[in-house]
DNA sequence: CACATTTGACCTAA
DNA sequence: TTAGGTCAAATGTG
């Protein structure tokens, strides 16, 4: 991407860069429709949830997309002063809300199921309803940090009707807060010890955390790559430690274990982006029972560039907003660079 | 007291 | 009309 160009917005980059990778995902979606028709349906599907993905953020750097950015209900401004009177409250006008409510969400990002609602972010629940079509009720769960920052993700967690003892969790919307016990590290290692296979391209790999047995597993649409993501426990890098210890963490909430204790977040993820390809991805949460972290795909090309499109919830890993991304200021310039991999890398040098 | 969760009402898309 | 998603008062918890 950026590879060399200073000259180049951003926008321009991300959007080259998006561009790019739709095509290479069409092009995926065409190999596969060749090959077994097994294999086919979930990388099928994995594909059609990517070239959403990316046409979603196209919309969303060409301005045409549905504004996520559009804070003007969520709250982003502070919640407070919406008071509903329960009575009477559709008829009384005032507190009759057009378009704020109801289906305006953010766009499906990420369905994962995991053993622990633990995902290295901080969660506020805000609702639970009996689904129709299912036995468990579901969840709603939207970012801590909606009133403070902004933060429009949600996820909603349901208890899998096949194994009561996971959940399956959709993560909407992507973090834009800047919760220090969230905070992406990233760091390109040598893809040596979890080298996706080559047909991998744009990969992103990421460990479980702390070894620890509670990994999320990848999704019914997401399978396909859940092997190569959740490849191995991988041990933090302690470059990373002092790179980012400045962040404190506030230890993301879980249902039924308070968030209170506040330590360290080292939270850290590595990802490797070399031409024009994630290689590697590892990350590591505080939290004991943390899963780690993140759903698969996290894109963290958005994050690098900086577009403010809706691409992971649940982001524990890659904000893709670029104030979170701070410590990679510089590289919007196209000064990927010190890194591994060639053109296309994430600066540390911030 | 501050913050999180619960829960029924409200709202909207399908 | 219904189902899913959200709001916000009430309640719980540390």
């Amino acid at each position: 991407m950026a590879s060399s160009g200073g000259a180049r917005s951003p926008a321009a980059v991300v959007l080259d860069d998006l561009v790019d990778v739709r095509d290479r995902v069409a092009m995926l979606q065409t190999v596969l429709q060749e090959s077994s028709p097994g294999a086919t349906v979930e990388a099928g599907e994995l594909v059609e949830g990517m070239m959403a993905k990316l046409s979603s953020a196209l919309s969303a750097v060409l301005g045409t997309g549905d504004g996520s950015v559009a804070s003007s209900s969520s709250g982003a401004g502070g919640g407070p002063g919406r008071r509903r009177r329960r009575t009477g409250a559709a008829s009384s006008g005032p507190h009759r809300r057009s378009s704020s409510r109801g289906r305006m969400k953010s766009p499906l990002i990420k369905t994962v199921t995991a053993t622990t609602l633990t995902d290295g972010k901080s969660w506020r629940k805000y609702g639970q309803k009996q689904i129709n079509d299912s036995t468990n009720p579901r969840s709603y769960y939207r970012c801590t940090h909606l009133p403070d920052q902004g933060c429009k993700a949600k996820r909603h967690v349901h208890v899998s009707e096949a194994n009561p003892s996971e959940y399956t969790i959709d993560y909407y919307g992507q973090h834009t807060c800047r919760d220090p016990s969230t905070f992406p590290s990233l760091i390109v290692q040598g893809a040596a010890d979890t080298a996706p296979p080559p047909d991998c391209a744009n990969l992103i790999s990421f460990a479980p955390i702390n070894g620890a047995n509670r990994a999320f597993t990848a999704s019914t649409s997401t399978s396909a790559f859940a092997h190569h993501l959740m490849k191995e426990p991988v041990d933090h890098h302690p470059m990373l430690f002092s790179q980012f210890s400045n962040y404190s963490s506030s230890p993301p909430a879980q249902e039924g274990i308070p968030s209170g204790s506040s330590s360290r977040a080292c939270h850290e993820r590595f990802m490797q982006y070399a031409g024009g390809q994630f290689v590697d991805i590892t990350g590591r949460s505080t939290s004991p029972l943390t899963v780690g972290s993140a759903p698969a795909e996290y894109w963290p090309v958005v994050g690098v560039a900086g577009v403010d499109m809706d691409a992971g919830a649940g982001m524990d890993s890659f904000p893709s907003s670029p104030s979170s991304l701070g410590f990679m200021s510089g590289s919007l310039g196209g000064s990927f660079g010190n890194t591994v991999c060639d053109d296309d890398l994430f600066s540390f040098d911030s």
